[in-house]
DNA sequence: TGCGAAATACCCCATTTGCGGTATTTGACG
DNA sequence: CGTCAAATACCGCAAATGGGGTATTTCGCA
């Protein structure tokens, strides 16, 4: 089953949806959301292993806006797929919602058309569902940002090497903003060690925080 | 109809191919070669009108390969459309595909179940059909290169207008890494007011530790 | 074969941070 | 004048973090 939770504000949109879900017997609506603050402060009542698996998320709400909720979202609860059901398909508005972390996008117009099969892709191949238009917008602007930025990291890229592969895993999830125990449990490791790899990365790097880790990373661009 | 030329080394490869277009009595294929300049002289032995519609291409050919052969096709005849089919799902391939110009991209995995799906889409609403797992990688390029094209403060800072004067100064701190006292002594106040105003802010932006606001500040680039 | 780098894991301790409160002052606005 | 939001400031406590160690195992390579 696919636990899934429906973000917009129409009534009428959520309805439409949910007819299209459940023609899927294993889809699963678990929550309904109006806008983006009222989805966050239902996720923050549940435990995690009442969390969605998927979100799907209306861009145009009052409160808060499906953009700024993916990004929040998606830190907080970095397990969850994202997934944009919109009525625009102007280039700003994608490029927020990829760089925010949408796992796919899909144009209202399409949802009975391609909706199913979407969760499908992103549940079961891990894969980036977009309507074709969006797909297309998609290319057109990688192609069009292709120009080789010369910003090369050749400063920054020298000081990562400086560090041990399993450093880099560690520097890795650290500057995705999570804490020792949770990079320990993604590496299969004790907190201890996690520690221990951490002072050692700071002292390559001559820091001595998580924030300058982070602003570090995003400087050289390790994103 | 739809005019198909078929590039791939391998016979094998074509074969099924060919029975997978021809599923689709819509589908005539006009053109076989075996690699990239055996594909540009056959194309230039012919009239415009008998220029394929579309054509699919393989990468990895002797003599020619497909991202070459593509970017010298789309310059010599810019109305034909290039699928790529392939084995390889890496970046720097799609990469170089998209920027020589293919209109759309498929794993050979994925061949047999949205082919005809993907040809349908390219001709008629000029999509650009890619397998799931590469529309996945076409989103992380995407969202990697992003270097902000221009600053908006409209598009996502409805999250960032929440705060009040005083909490955005906190948070411009807060995000250059500096801890409380140093805040505290940047703005002539307690360090005590300041995690006043960093829980605040915190409960605002829905996040709960330093690493996310840094985070949060720049995917939005607050830089 | 033995050395050293890397990875693993644990210890102690001081500081910083996140989170729950309460309280006072100030200025804007009806 | 009352009130409400914002800014200021403090308290306490538990958790997370940074900094200083030590010890064991593994693995490549000189």
């Amino acid at each position: 089953m696919v636990r899934i939770a429906l973000v917009d504000d129409s009534m009428v949109n959520r309805r439409t949806v949910r007819q299209v879900l459940l023609q899927d017997a294993r889809h699963e609506i678990v929550m309904e959301a109006h806008d983006g603050r009222d989805f966050l402060e239902r996720m923050e009542s549940l435990t995690e292993d009442r969390y969605p698996d998927l979100v799907l998320m209306d861009l145009d709400m009052p409160k808060m806006g499906g953009v700024e909720t993916i990004a929040v979202a998606n830190m907080k609860f970095p397990k969850v797929k994202y997934l944009v059901l919109t009525v625009f398909d102007d280039d700003d508005k994608l490029f927020d919602a990829i760089r925010a972390g949408a796992s796919g996008y899909i144009l209202k117009d399409d949802v009975s058309e391609m909706l199913n099969e979407a969760i499908f892709n992103i549940q079961n191949l891990n894969g980036a569902p977009m309507s074709p238009a969006i797909a297309r917008r998609t290319l057109q602007l990688l192609k069009s940002v292709t120009s080789k930025p010369s910003g090369s990291p050749e400063g920054g890229s020298h000081l990562l090497a400086a560090l041990t592969e399993r450093e880099q895993e560690v520097l890795k999830l650290l500057v995705e903003g999570k804490n020792y125990k949770r990079i320990a449990e993604a590496l299969f490791i004790s907190p201890q060690t996690v520690r221990k790899h951490v002072g050692n990365i700071y002292e390559k790097l001559h820091i001595n925080s998580k924030a300058q880790a982070i602003l570090l990373a995003h400087r050289y661009n390790w994103l």
